[in-house]
DNA sequence: TCAAAAGTGTTCTTATTACACCCATGG
DNA sequence: CCATGGGTGTAATAAGAACACTTTTGA
């Protein structure tokens, strides 16, 4: 099954009619600056839509493999290196790229801003963080990519533990509760947040305090994945911050 | 932006490189039968792999959105239709498939064998259901296309009432049970699966009775999905009919 | 002394789980 | 009359949701 890693296939004619078609990938790199959530948008340096912001995307060569090309264009386009893609789905319709057909399949990750520089290359112009509420008016099809990859995303932090990468290291109950908060675009109750997040063990107290805050200083935690990994597999336990259902009438 | 439908793409020379791929939907379609589940797979009837048991897939034409060819596709292979797909991930390892670079769109559904008749295409050989137990062995990436999908099929059941469509108008609460079971592949408690389902409120009680069996005969229900989508947009609720958690030690 | 965020418990309600026996029918 | 699957309830436990006041700090 791997014995076809070069550029020239040996496929009998009829078949090559379908071998027009070209496939991009496109990054919804997320980032969290210890208030907002942001996206992370190229100006683009090329045609098409050449000077407007958009998805960090591109080409995928013909012997690479998906995963490695959304790293690799993610790389070039903003400088943003070892962040974990996860694939979201892939969009195809006709017309969406003015040069022809062309498919792309999204992927998204959620990093935590002063983690990495951006640093832009030649085929980008520029690339920033944007606040996910600005985040409207993209070329091709990128603004239904976001759409899709923001709710995977919120999907996705509501069944495990997502985000803690996100903060310091050693980082306070409130400051989690704001993060969670930012991606579920909804308020958390405190104490019930607090209580939920506590009993899930995985969270090392480390009888440090906050300095130089003008009010009461909070207790400093940090992560500990080990103990999550274990819980994790153990239990296949799911974990959910925000209340499921609305109360009703 | 649905401006370039055609296949003359007005692009600048550099891009050409990239527009010599293809790409294929596969269809992973469950079925049940009142019994078992099954999956729908064809005998191919063009290279590569010809001869050999694969999932239904083809290549899209560079004008047919990615949904639509997922359909054609099926329906020219194995003459299912009308059946709601849903796209699960791509694929696309450099060197699936023999002639060239191919990524492959994964859709799946779940439909009732009795339902549809199987019609085989000039392309097929033959196309036939097949025990879930005895996918294995499938050309190309197959195997593990197969698997993701099933894996999307368990997640979608737990989250949302998939699968009444594949009773009969009229079942038996036990009927559906065994769906589940199947789909699950589980056991299901019988009366707290009852008092689960009865309690969401979208099953109609016929008040009529099962005949010619050789045993109490059970009461039949329906299904309302107006009722449920009712439920549905009220609360967004979830559904989940196998414990969520292992009895602890 | 004030403003600002930290921290803390209880009660009510609902959901989840485990579990065993009698019932109606056809053969 | 028996084999087969249908049908039923309860108690114990766990999880979810709502809710308000005191504490500590720096300015």
């Amino acid at each position: 099954m791997d014995k076809m890693l070069t550029n020239t296939p040996v496929k009998p004619s009829p078949f090559d009619n379908f071998f027009k078609s070209a496939f991009t990938v496109d990054n919804i790199i997320f980032g969290f600056d210890e208030a907002d959530l942001k996206v992370l948008l190229i100006k683009r340096g090329e045609v098409p839509f050449e000077n407007q912001w958009a998805l960090p995307g591109n080409f995928v060569y013909q012997d690479e493999n998906l995963d490695a090309a959304a790293e690799r264009v993610l790389a070039e386009l903003t400088g943003v290196k070892d962040v974990h893609l996860e694939q979201v789905r892939t969009f195809g319709r006709v017309g969406r790229h003015p040069f022809g057909r062309v498919i792309t399949v999204a992927y998204y990750s959620l990093i935590k801003i002063s983690d990495y520089n951006i640093d832009v290359s030649s085929i980008a112009q520029e690339a920033d963080w944007h606040s996910i509420d600005d985040v409207k008016g993209l070329p091709f099809d990128h603004d239904e990519i976001f759409k899709a990859c923001f709710n995977r995303l919120k999907l996705n932090v509501k069944r495990q533990p997502v985000g803690f990468e996100l903060l310091p290291p050693k980082f306070t109950l409130t400051e989690l509760q704001h993060l969670y908060e930012a991606i579920l675009e909804e308020k958390l109750d405190k104490r019930n947040f607090r209580k939920k997040i506590l009993s899930m063990d995985f969270l090392i107290d480390l009888n440090e305090l906050q300095a130089g805050v003008a009010h009461r200083p909070a207790k400093l935690y940090k992560f500990d994945p080990e103990r999550y990994r274990r819980l994790y597999e153990e239990e296949g336990f799911h974990f959910d911050v925000s209340p499921s259902k609305q109360k009703k009438k």
